[in-house]
DNA sequence: GCAAATCATGTCAATAGTTACATGTTATAT
DNA sequence: ATATAACATGTAACTATTGACATGATTTGC
């Protein structure tokens, strides 16, 4: 599948980045919340890219002595990138949800363990929620433009607190579940 | 993490059960909402329990000579399993999604394709949520009560439709911010 | 001045998961 | 009868991902 040499070239093609700044996107902005990866894996991946041609590499020196190395994509990279980009793939499987597995395996505990648990997943849910409305106020103010890198910003953080809202009702729902039984 | 473990422990523990038909759960059933996992990964994680002595194994044989292999959960195993039932973990990683990696990259193609885009992901959500809500009918005409093995059932499918209904939510939200610029 | 945080790049061992290979039995439909 | 699908259990090679180890430079706050 390799997903990730997509998500790496498609960072890339938006200019020169550094791995660090690669693996900043995926474990602390926008990004985080639909893909991830630890540097540990985006360095042998870079390394692969730039064997296969399809980024180019130039070593910089940050003030003193400190090493940076800058990568660029390639004619090829891109054609590759944007090839994939268009691709209708079936959807992949459903993601897995410890939570949920608790939740089906709910008749293992007692109601008020499970309301417990509830409540807690509330509580996490609800502080994601509320961090991806702050993220969302602070950056739109209205919808970007299509076309534009925001769109994109603005659609994959829209999604994010969608599913976060969902995944609070879902919780609710339980909750009533359990009490509301006739 | 060893989640796979405990939802082995979890099956085993609701009864005397094959290798075979826990790989069904994960494939075909209701499971396959929150977790999977194939065959191949299955039957060396069943051997493994069985050398920690959480399950036993018979062996028995169908008709004439096919062997098959019940796993029973030992007194070890059933508290090995509450005891992660009740653990109140941290939210785990955002799950991967493509679809989501292809919205964020959306600059890099025109607003027709990415409308044709999310006409295909719509037609596909729209087909699994209907498949998920057949099941919802044919199997639950009320809410079941707190504790039998069907409420876990029930939250898990219900988890299931909300959280295609909010895809499909976002995907129109999508389409409308294409269109609806100002 | 100096400690701590952050910048910056990498490897290695281990775990998790997928795909392909491998084999044989039993039930069902034609 | 016989082919096909489903039952049943496994291994091996590979890919993906994580967590720990390893090292050094630069900035920031006190």
């Amino acid at each position: 599948m390799r997903t990730l040499k997509y998500a790496l070239l498609g960072l890339i093609d938006r200019g020169p980045i550094t791995g660090y700044d690669i693996s900043k996107e995926f474990e602390k902005r926008i990004m985080a919340n639909f893909w991830h990866a630890k540097h540990s894996q985006v360095y042998p991946e870079l390394k692969r890219l730039l064997e296969e041609n399809l980024i180019t590499v130039e070593l910089i020196i940050q003030g003193e002595k400190m090493e940076k190395k800058l990568y660029t994509i390639t004619t090829e990279g891109h054609a590759e990138f944007v090839e994939w980009l268009l691709l209708d793939e079936p959807l992949g499987v459903t993601p897995k949800d410890v939570f949920r597995l608790r939740t089906f395996f709910s008749d293992f505990m007692s109601a008020s363990d499970y309301e417990q648990h509830l409540h807690s997943q509330l509580d996490k849910h609800n502080f994601k929620k509320a961090s991806l409305e702050n993220s969302m106020t602070k950056s739109f103010d209205n919808i970007p433009e299509y076309g534009s890198k925001e769109f994109g910003d603005y659609a994959v953080l829209l999604g994010a607190i969608m599913r976060e809202d969902s995944y609070l009702a879902w919780l609710k729902a339980c909750l009533g579940a359990i009490n509301r039984q006739d």
